[in-house]
DNA sequence: CAAAATATGGAGATCGTCTCCACTTGTCAA
DNA sequence: TTGACAAGTGGAGACGATCTCCATATTTTG
């Protein structure tokens, strides 16, 4: 299901090319604002070779964002193998913030991912996710944290803080919801 | 400001005639999901008609939504009469989910009027926010909760659970962020 | 190096959105 | 009433974005 297809040579390089200039305007916050078309001369590749390689505009931004997300998940294994639990969960969750605040791209993606009802999670959300239940698990285990809340909780508060990415104080609210989930994670009395 | 115009009578009739229609679709779930010039069709409109009432399908969501809103300020005024403040925001948060859960398109709403960055929010949302920040600022003065979170960030984590009311389980997980939340809001020792 | 397989690009089909205006309906004064 | 003016209507078609299709080009294979 990973290995597809032996891909040939200049089917390869059209296809980054592509990821490159997305990329590009990901950071930039640009991507979204884009005719999906004129994208594809951007990246000095023709409509058609576009859409074979990315059926839609969302299949770009996850292969994208895939690589953030695999980012992300090793910041958390990192965490999670030098902190103590609930402080590698809380630390892991700031951090997204400031991913998040970071990289425009990443905000949107997350928004209209959870938005456009796909049904089915998309692979990269699914990763993440799976980064959050595990350091949830361990910090449950260890009694650092509550054990009646799902690590999928979190994500919400997570895509809530993803999708309000345009409000005019975002940074202190995102910050707000973090020390709210933080604070709400330990056990009661 | 309000009292816009004396709108002439077979206008105020197909007025009527689409805010229904949009109700009735707007409760099942099918909404966003039709060509907004079918939706014309459906309650009997020519849609050039269906534009000059309402320009974007958002104005139309927002219209029904402002109904629900106004429904939902009163419960939260009428909670804070009756209940202790920092009960009476923990009530409201549940009643919010309750309410998304029943209503599929105030869900729907809710999300795409955040993610569509509109720059300023929109007056619905924001009487439903200034709801909230009362609540807040109510509890934060009888010592209730803590000081240093926003209404904002609660506003966040709702859109949170408004915009994944598409995951599996939603209902556990929408209950486990107001959870957090309202464990969240408690004063740190 | 020829043939088969694979990929390309961009012209144009398709499909929602939205505008425009010739016509209908309502209002109001006489 | 009725005439005349204002207000509103509907739907044909302009528009703009997405996506398909296939004649052509490139790579691989034998």
């Amino acid at each position: 299901m990973t290995a597809d297809k032996p891909l040939r040579a200049d089917a390869q390089r059209k296809r980054e090319a592509l990821l490159a200039k997305a990329r590009e305007l990901f950071d930039a916050g640009d991507f979204f604002d884009l005719r999906f078309d004129d994208f594809a001369r951007l990246a000095g590749v023709g409509t058609g070779t576009l859409y074979r390689h990315f059926p839609t505009r969302e299949a770009l931004a996850e292969a994208v964002y895939h690589g953030e997300v695999a980012a992300l998940c090793d910041r958390a294994r990192q965490l999670q193998a030098t902190l103590p639990a609930a402080e590698a969960l809380a630390t892991f969750l700031r951090g997204m913030v400031d991913h998040i605040h970071a990289h425009e791209g990443l905000a949107r993606t997350f928004a209209t991912l959870m938005t456009h009802r796909s049904g089915a999670l998309t692979e990269g959300s699914q990763a993440l996710e799976q980064a959050v239940t595990d350091l949830v698990a361990i910090a449950v285990k260890d009694g650092a944290i509550r054990d009646d809340v799902d690590a999928g909780a979190i994500m919400m508060a997570l895509h809530g803080i993803a999708a309000a990415h345009n409000r005019p104080n975002w940074r202190t609210e995102a910050d707000g919801v973090i020390t709210l989930v933080a604070n709400g994670l330990r056990r009661p009395l």
